[in-house]
DNA sequence: AAGTGGTCTAGACCACTGT
DNA sequence: CAGTGGTCTAGACCACTTT
């Protein structure tokens, strides 16, 4: 019953998304169940729960166990923006990316920081970089990394190697928080991106956690005007 | 071989995890098939599956047919971060939410939106709205509509139901496209969400395509400081 | 040829919902 | 109570990769 170019348990979701893109099944409304899917359809049960757990997933459709399976309402889902990593996306497109290092060693942990991370010491590993794309400076990078996750941060060449692929061998990632927002670029973010007096700069905070608990919070100044491009960048 | 509070699929996820992050299976590695998961976990090879199948969407996993499975390099990969609605948003938190409707009607296609949108005719229906949550503006909407997708549009009551919601009625979603960047508000976007002067805002540029061709144009301007959440708002 | 993932079946038991 | 989704099994056939 199989040998066919689109798997069954596709041809169920198709079924039931054309009913539902014809209008026919409007948001909120009950759908077939896995029984009677199974009955129009000439599939087993397992192949109609696959396809419908795969819509649940995609948001198309919500169900209630015990009650029914319902069109879900798409009015207030989301859509998903990516935050891509800089570097690679300046090689992308073909450019050079250049990660000046401006500081890198220990520090007290900020208090600012204290609300992010919560290490276990005294002292945080901190570093300061500006990417460079074609030699504009183009992102600050302030990030800060608890030494118990990669006590070999200090030893890293940055110039070389980003922040985040160390990390990333260092201890695998399990969560990653964004907050994005937009400021006025403090003197010491315009300095270093060559910002005018006054310029708008778009802040990424980036929380990472591995090992199960928060190990590096990252602050993003991409540079606001430089930066009119699809999706946002960090890490 | 159920009754238990976690499913046996969550446990095969979680064995294969626990290997993932003790540094036993690293990037790159080629983890145990679903044969050797059925022998070591005595569960059946469709329970494998399915854990198998949701790491790989996760993106923790990645699979070959007649290869192997193998872990995944998150190192290049994106974190998607959600594009939420405003309005569903401020409902959420249990706070008011109201629309005040600047203006509402017809323009000539203004150049800086012929880039996104090229409708047919030479008008578009635009609307200008100020999203408030408990009285305070925190979101601009200019928003610009192709009338042959939308063609009630001016007949709306914009301040009891949102463009967004009407034109998820009219027509399906079929692609969004997001710009994000910081800007220092301009004077119309200042004055209307009560910014201080110089003030920084984020910028969302959203086009969507209904119908196979872009349907409607929209700017946001979410107060930048009063934007401190998580995530980015828009819709 | 042996192993791998991709798919599919025809049953089953369970907790829960709704009437 | 019948119906629903949630899970699970023990088989099976297939196309493909690897050795």
């Amino acid at each position: 019953m199989s040998t066919a170019a689109t798997p069954l348990y596709e041809k169920v979701k198709a079924h039931v998304l054309k009913r539902i893109r014809s209008g026919e099944w409007r948001p909120g409304a009950r759908v077939h169940s896995e029984h009677e899917l199974v009955r129009e359809l000439n599939v087993s049960r397992m192949t109609a729960n696959r396809a419908m757990r795969e819509l649940v997933q995609s948001g198309v459709l919500s169900r209630i166990a015990g009650s029914g399976t319902y069109v879900a309402d798409l009015r207030s889902a989301g859509h998903p923006l990516q935050i891509r990593n800089i570097a690679a996306e300046i090689k992308e497109r073909g450019h050079v990316h250049r990660a000046q290092v401006v500081s890198h060693g220990r520090v007290a942990v900020p208090a600012e920081v204290r609300a992010h991370l919560k290490p276990r010491g005294r002292e945080l590993f901190h570093s300061l970089v500006v990417h460079h794309e074609n030699g504009v400076p183009l992102q600050l990078e302030d990030r800060y990394v608890d030494p118990a996750v990669a006590p070999g941060y200090l030893d890293l060449d940055l110039s070389e190697v980003t922040a985040h692929e160390y990390l990333m061998e260092a201890a695998p990632l399990e969560r990653v928080e964004h907050v994005v927002r937009a400021i006025v670029a403090p003197a010491r973010v315009a300095s270093h991106l060559r910002l005018a007096p006054g310029e708008a700069a778009l802040l990424i905070e980036r929380t990472t956690w591995r090992r199960g608990r928060p190990a590096s919070f990252a602050r993003r100044d991409p540079a606001g005007a430089r930066f009119a491009r699809r999706g946002v960048f960090a890490q």
